[in-house]
DNA sequence: AAACTTTGACATCGATTGATGTCAATATCC
DNA sequence: GGATATTGACATCAATCGATGTCAAAGTTT
């Protein structure tokens, strides 16, 4: 970065201050510029979501959005930088999306039981989980499981996220088990055990090919939620004759 | 590979046939690239359950082991090679150990009534699983976390032992809900799931520095079994009172 | 001891990649 | 229309890595 001052250099005015040019072709700089970072988390997404982070260079991410290569530097630092902001991305849209669905279970739901409205609290945020990566793959393998796998960069975004999602569940299981803890039971090993059964349940879920169907996976996934309630509330289990009943 | 016939290429006999040399300083060939074998794969889980296996060439293995680079091809084809045998010889010994413990758990509840038997037998397993990983957590790194990433060679490695230790849940659960798919459950999904916990809670373990403890951890997720159980076999909690006691 | 094999340390080669630079063509402002 | 900024295609450079080769020292067999 070197000073542009138009009466500086000794005598010599020859170095005049740029001009900013502000819009080019209608639209101005920083639209261009987010623009183009657009097109390379496209890009990004397809490449990372399909072959995998450690498969993909700069190069092919900048062929994928058909941009010179100069212009990944101008938005990230690194292939890593990428893929933490597309990361954060799916992320910020996931979380978004699972608090509206929340929010409109809980609504729905206000003026109900307890066990009626947590029940449905646990649906629908697993049928916003599951559509999601139904509706595009790619963000499971983003998501689900190279975030993990890359080292300390990404690595701590990953754990904090993942952390973040489990005190959600922490936080939606204490309502359920009232005093739980006064039994011996750690409720954070129990939120990370049923995060650990969404994610993967997902996971196996996109590799099979999206077999069983929506319904049955989001059933069955439920069914973990409603059997850890039904067990340390000691009542009989949810109605299973309603919700369970197999339309296969 | 040229053929060191004594008495062929016309009429040099120059090239004679090279002597076989069965053992050096006491020990016969084969047993000396069997010890060679084992340096690398020592060095191998060394390197990859520390750093990843992204972050690790040929060369660190290599001097992890005191080999030179070339009795690195000696005994594997590429570093995927490495990565794959290490990951079936961990399984190996996990799935050893398993079996052993639940041989024993079987003896020992033979008498019982099957719930008795069903809980010391998942006990017995988680059992295993988590010393498994506490006894050495690079362990973990590996099976847990690297092995699922890695492209299309170990991929479906990995994706068939995940398989394998899915249908063994899977049956093992056919025993605890015996008419399930009547009820419009789908045993597979719930086995991926209970698998699915299983996985995240000892890999969040290892992160944490193995906390909270032990029995802490093996109670929690023995109790996901056990409500799961509970729920569907439609009976009253199992003894928490006796099985879950805090000693903390 | 001679002939040969095995071992170990190191060199080398080709390919790839991240990162930066070059330069002409195009668009914009004065 | 001229000066400047922006864009795009491509070149270049240094570093790294996998894979193979070289060569002398040490060990073994006859």
């Amino acid at each position: 970065m070197k000073k542009n001052n138009s009466v500086s250099d000794g005598d010599q005015p020859a170095i005049r201050a740029p001009r900013a040019v502000p819009s080019l072709k209608g639209v101005p700089m920083a639209a261009r510029v987010a623009q183009r970072r657009t097109l390379l988390l496209d890009a990004a997404l397809e490449a990372f979501g399909t072959r995998g982070y450690h498969a993909v260079t700069v190069r092919e991410i900048c062929a994928g959005a058909r941009l010179s290569e100069r212009y990944f530097y101008e938005s990230f630092k690194s292939l890593e930088a990428l893929f933490s902001a597309l990361y954060l991305q799916l992320n910020e849209q996931l979380k978004t999306a699972t608090l509206a669905a929340l929010m409109v279970a809980q609504l729905k739901t206000a003026s109900g039981p307890d066990r009626e409205r947590i029940d449905a609290l646990a649906r629908a945020g697993l049928r916003v989980l599951l559509e999601f990566i139904r509706d595009d793959p790619r963000r499971a393998r983003v998501m689900l499981i190279d975030a993990i796998s890359i080292s300390h960069g990404v690595g701590r975004i990953s754990g904090q996220i993942t952390r973040e999602y489990a005190e959600l569940t922490q936080r939606f299981i204490e309502q359920l088990f009232p005093n739980a803890d006064a039994r011996g039971i750690d409720i954070g090993v129990i939120a990370t055990g049923l995060l650990g059964a969404n994610i993967h349940i997902a996971t196996q879920w996109v590799r099979d090919g999206f077999r069983p169907s929506f319904e049955v996976v989001l059933r069955n996934n439920l069914a973990i939620y409603q059997a850890l309630s039904a067990f340390w509330s000691g009542l009989q289990p949810l109605d299973t004759a309603a919700s369970a009943k197999p339309p296969v």
